[in-house]
DNA sequence: CAGTGGTCTAGACCACAGG
DNA sequence: CTGTGGTCTAGACCACTGG
């Protein structure tokens, strides 16, 4: 008699280790939930479970009617954990600190308004800063802010408290997209990173929007070291 | 009475609503299963699956016997998702190719043995490669494979198929880790991905192990243009 | 210790899409 | 049309952990 699996975390144990074994070979359909449940000794409910947990790991495909079938290129989900800054500082045991280096009002370049979805003309708020791990540079922030989103909240000029931090807490959003990518460091980048100029930079595009209405869109720049790194 | 909410997507909806109407402010308590599913009208495990959802997302931390409460600075989850070469350029509509540089046995260096935590002296199978969108450079790959994953199969000198795509079909792995970061193109890798020597290019560098047994690391550096991009 | 989330169950109905 | 996954339910027990 085949051992018996229980809970759904078992049952999920033993469908990754016959994947990984090759029992199932990819692109191969797996018995349907109700055999597997009685193979297992346990209820539909449990296999379901365990499935679709492993199916949003990408290793298995599932469609109604069709069956389950295991990937046979599976599609790796990188998870990136994007916290606010100084949480992401204190986690690594460092000292984590703030400077504002500038703070207006004006109308953002084009194509900023064009990808935030508003008005060429709409005057917003720019808040420029730069965040220190140990007194280090760890991050140099250009940031448009919605002035919308600060309505009714005492006047915020993120002096002391990162637009990050703020807008967290008090701009909620609905809607996100964040892209990644290399660049080069201008001389005035690099002089608020510390590093040579043109150094190679990862960089960070943010924009959020709650329920259409754009709430803030920055650039991050992050020091020549900076690793995004994730467990598969 | 209260509008019903009979399945488990609805109740997330109307969670999501409340966070972000703060009806249910950062930080604050929320009440537990057993009311929400009354005031819902639903089941108690619907409420489950869908705080449980809205928790996976961030938005919530949930402890057993302390309760339920909406995450006061939400940690954002961005999920990459981390196809084949081959399907990642075929999905942007392009032609998809592949020229293999170099293949060869050898001694990878101390640092590529240290981070799969494989003897110093251990020969492995090197590949150098180019992958293509519509015959343009996309993404330029150096690799160290450990042969035991390759026993068995008939000699795959990675000439046709991309060490990419027959890893991933023939030679499963367990567990991995992955990393981003930004880096200046050397002259000889700005020669493959036809840009300028010391261009800012994105690197990905991955490792993988199956069981403890180290499978490939791979050092991918993207064109310079390329973007990794998620919704939020 | 007691309240909370975590999970399992058996059964039921439904939505979808393959054949 | 029919088999599959998707979901809901009511009830139960358990595991953890805060007070």
């Amino acid at each position: 008699m085949t051992a018996q699996f229980r809970n759904w975390q078992a049952v999920q144990d033993e469908v990754l280790r016959r994947i990984h074994a090759r029992e199932w070979m990819p692109g191969e359909l797996i018995p349907n939930e109700a055999d597997l449940a009685q193979e297992f000794g346990c209820a539909r409910a449990t296999v379901n479970r365990a499935l679709r947990a492993v199916a949003q790991n990408g290793l298995l495909e599932r469609r109604r009617k069709a069956g389950t079938r295991v990937a046979a290129q599976p599609v790796a989900k990188a998870t990136l954990n994007i916290a606010v800054f100084r949480k992401e500082v204190e986690d690594r045991g460092q000292k984590y600190g703030y400077h504002r280096i500038e703070y207006r009002r004006g109308v953002p370049p084009m194509p900023v308004c064009a990808a935030m979805k508003v008005p060429a003309d709409r005057p917003m708020i720019f808040v420029r800063a730069l965040h220190l791990a140990d007194d280090m540079p760890y991050a140099y922030e250009n940031r448009w802010i919605n002035p919308d989103v600060m309505r009714g909240d005492e006047e915020e000029e993120f002096d002391r408290v990162s637009a990050n931090e703020w807008l967290l807490e008090h701009a909620p959003y609905t809607d996100g997209e964040i892209s990644f990518s290399a660049s080069s460091a201008t001389q005035d980048e690099a002089d608020y990173l510390g590093c040579p100029a043109a150094s190679a930079v990862m960089v960070m595009d943010r924009l959020t929007w709650n329920s259409g209405a754009a709430v803030t869109s920055v650039r991050v720049l992050f020091a020549p070291s900076h690793k995004l790194r994730t467990v598969l």
